[in-house]
DNA sequence: ATCCAAAAGCAATGATCTTTGCTCTAAGGA
DNA sequence: TCCTTAGAGCAAAGATCATTGCTTTTGGAT
């Protein structure tokens, strides 16, 4: 039930549909679209429920190389390689949309928090100077983001770029 | 005509309205709906028309102190008090949401490069030491941007912090 | 097994949106 | 001046959405 509506909004994101309804989303899913209007309180909210679901559920090993240059440009990589799929871009694209009021924090940039802390405290346990994480949300997480957000091109060097930038703050 | 119809789309996106369809906005423009359905192809082209309109509209002049470190300051400030208005954060999402394909460039970001690069160049005639257009945006701009799309607070301080991030890398 | 309550389906209604053919107006060219 | 034409208004029709009262199903507790 719940799984079958988070599918078909799934699939009418992924593949750009223009008018995402609560009929429409019913229909694919087998449902009633009554049930939508009850449980929701408009479209926006279900898209946020569903954006949340896909874009959080992890997966993403945290790389553990040995070196923080090398895990921090392997991750970047990951995260650029990962929102730039068209499916995602659209996900963050319509959770952007939807996310009219000020919230503290969001479980999506939560989730690149935890890993960026995870990462910095393995480097320091290695006695390795290392940025804050604010720092690596800051220049690393928010460039990969921005130009993801405003559909601009993201080549292939950048994610290693940053962090090299970022790596060049603490020296 | 076509000035009724961006101020009618800016009163409503200003004031949060949930419901913008062209009916709606062609009542409050006082032009039939007709006519909007004729000239964009969704609401969300016209919004995307009005959004770019307003967010590149500068009048924001670039700082110009002496130091770049000032300048990037001042700037940064500038940005960060102007994003963050309630009704210019809307106008930024609905731009995203409306931005469903990919464009190599886009008018708002466009212009934060050349102030960016206004900035550099007044400094490198000054014989500073600067840090790339590049990486101005990537850590000055898009963490700002970043904050304020994602609804993140974004505190006093940020502005600054970035700044000495960013000249932290060029030495 | 029966009962209860929460959740889903159904169907009818009204609101809103979208499309379309036609008319009317206004600005520029012959 | 008259003609042309692009753009705007008007109105009707059909499509889609949103709401609501009522019925049916389902899953758990007694």
């Amino acid at each position: 039930m719940l799984t079958a509506i988070y599918t078909a909004v799934g699939e009418l994101v992924g593949q750009g549909a223009d008018k995402i309804s609560f009929p429409v989303i019913a229909e694919r899913a087998g449902v009633n679209p009554t049930t939508l209007y009850r449980r929701w309180p408009d479209v926006n909210a279900l898209l946020e429920d569903v954006a949340i679901a896909a874009l959080t559920r992890d997966g993403e090993s945290v790389p553990d190389t040995g070196s923080l240059e090398q895990d921090l440009t392997d991750w970047a990589n990951i995260i650029a390689g990962d929102i730039t799929r068209p499916e995602r871009a659209r996900y963050l694209r319509a959770m952007v949309a939807a996310r009219v009021d000020l919230v503290t924090n969001c479980a999506v940039t939560d989730a690149r928090h935890e890993q960026a802390a995870q990462m910095t405290r393995r480097a320091s346990e290695r006695g390795e100077q290392t940025p804050t994480v604010q720092q690596i949300l800051d220049h690393i997480v928010a460039p990969l983001y921005y130009n993801v957000i405003f559909a601009l091109p993201l080549d292939d060097d950048h994610p290693r770029r940053l962090v090299r930038d970022v790596l060049a703050m603490t020296r």
